[in-house]
DNA sequence: GCGTTTTTTCACCAGGTGATGAAAATGAAC
DNA sequence: GTTCATTTTCATCACCTGGTGAAAAAACGC
């Protein structure tokens, strides 16, 4: 039925893995186009002309259209998931309070080594890394399945955020940093997606690939929006 | 041909208006799946089943799906940005230094007179709104022709967002307020837009339909995020 | 070479797509 | 009640959709 999983049988042939430069073909094609228009904006027609191959073959290797999408979201996502659970882990092993010298943690900081991974990777992982964000981009903002898909990828690593941010401002209220978090993706996503819209907007100030530019604002945006947040609300208390 | 245009010829019945509420049932219609699932998501089939009506008569109004669609985007683009022109000039009027003993305007001052009317919309405008909200929200992160959209009908306010912040922070750089601008708007986008993921992320301590929750951290969060990503440029310089 | 397994192609289906043109219904003006 | 522009319905078109099953081709072990 849906075959080419178990490549592990008794005497075919395993070797030469001709089929695996075409699935990540397949998937390369699939991403570009999903991200520039969506699950639903795109056919599995036009998968396969855009990879070269037949249309059956997308059936052959992934099955449905949706589990397609779902190999396509999957296969950076892991990549991504490392990336960022080993930055935010080094960060606070840099700054152990056991080790000598170490400086303490800062709200930026653990900011920076969530959000860096993912600069890093856009900028020097392949052209395959912009259209994969602008995928996230549009998936986490879609509210028929989008909050689901997201949570079933990307939670473990939110939460590690928010709980080394805890660390960092014990007093801060999970609620207020859950709520920071949301903005932050919202701006983190956007920015990670070239919609061109800054582009057109400040008339040829800032350029939407400009990920340097990125880099230089947005960890310290987001810093100060934290510390506000978490200000007021004990303030307030 | 298009037909339904001008309501103003010569004999017929320009009275009763029958066909007006026809028409705004539709884009109700229209609005609420686009919403959900994205412009490619939903037929016109669809939305004739949702409205009640036959397949045909959309064609009749709006002619092709993609003016459907516009109709629905400008519809309330407009009551937005009317709304927010006036918040800001009302914000910008009442601290007139000529006036005496009004206080100087502040970079949260002209973010909340900038989102607020929004945040107010959504709760008291009726539950169009919030569909509406998280279909600009899907377009402002649609790369393939997001940026063009959401530029056609929302660069005059945003424009008058960053100037009136140029007043408040003459050393700014505008690069670093259109940036910021960036940042602002896909948060904003993202906690207008209910897309559920807070609530499940959080494990119930958060909502997204919470809008007072929004209201009450989203301004200073950007407002300090302002104020950092300026300091830090002109320390910098 | 042969037999076997996987990979790739081909032809095709049942149902849905946006859209249209002609006919029917509606409702005011006279 | 007739007239006539508008509104609504109906039947339909040409094309595309995701998906499938059988046949052909290729890759392997022997």
């Amino acid at each position: 039925m849906t075959a080419a999983k178990t490549r592990v049988s008794g005497r075919g042939r395993p070797s030469k893995a001709k089929g695996l430069d075409l699935k990540e073909t397949i998937l390369d094609a699939a991403e570009g186009l999903f991200a520039r228009h969506g699950f639903h904006g795109v056919t599995t027609r036009q998968v396969a002309a855009e990879a070269g191959v037949d249309t059956a073959l997308i059936h052959y290797y992934f099955g449905a259209k949706r589990e397609l999408f779902d190999a396509v979201f999957l296969r950076r996502a892991e990549i991504l998931n490392q990336a960022r659970e080993a930055s935010m882990n080094a960060y606070v092993k840099a700054h152990d309070p056991e080790t000598p010298g170490a400086g303490a943690m800062t709200v930026e900081g653990v900011i920076e080594a969530f959000i860096a991974p993912l600069l890093r990777i856009s900028q020097d992982g392949g052209p395959g890394w912009k259209s994969y964000f602008a995928l996230v981009a549009q998936v986490n903002n879609t509210p028929a399945w989008g909050g689901e898909t997201m949570a079933r990828f990307f939670d473990p690593v939110v939460h590690q955020l928010v709980e080394t941010l805890k660390i960092v401002r014990p007093q801060a209220e999970y609620r207020d940093l859950y709520w920071c978090y949301q903005f932050l993706t919202g701006s983190m996503m956007l920015s990670l997606s070239e919609t061109g819209r800054i582009d057109s907007l400040s008339e040829g100030e800032c350029h939407s690939s400009d990920l340097e530019a990125v880099r230089a604002r947005l960890f310290s945006y987001c810093a100060a929006g934290f510390e506000a947040v978490i200000a007021k609300a004990s303030s307030a208390a």
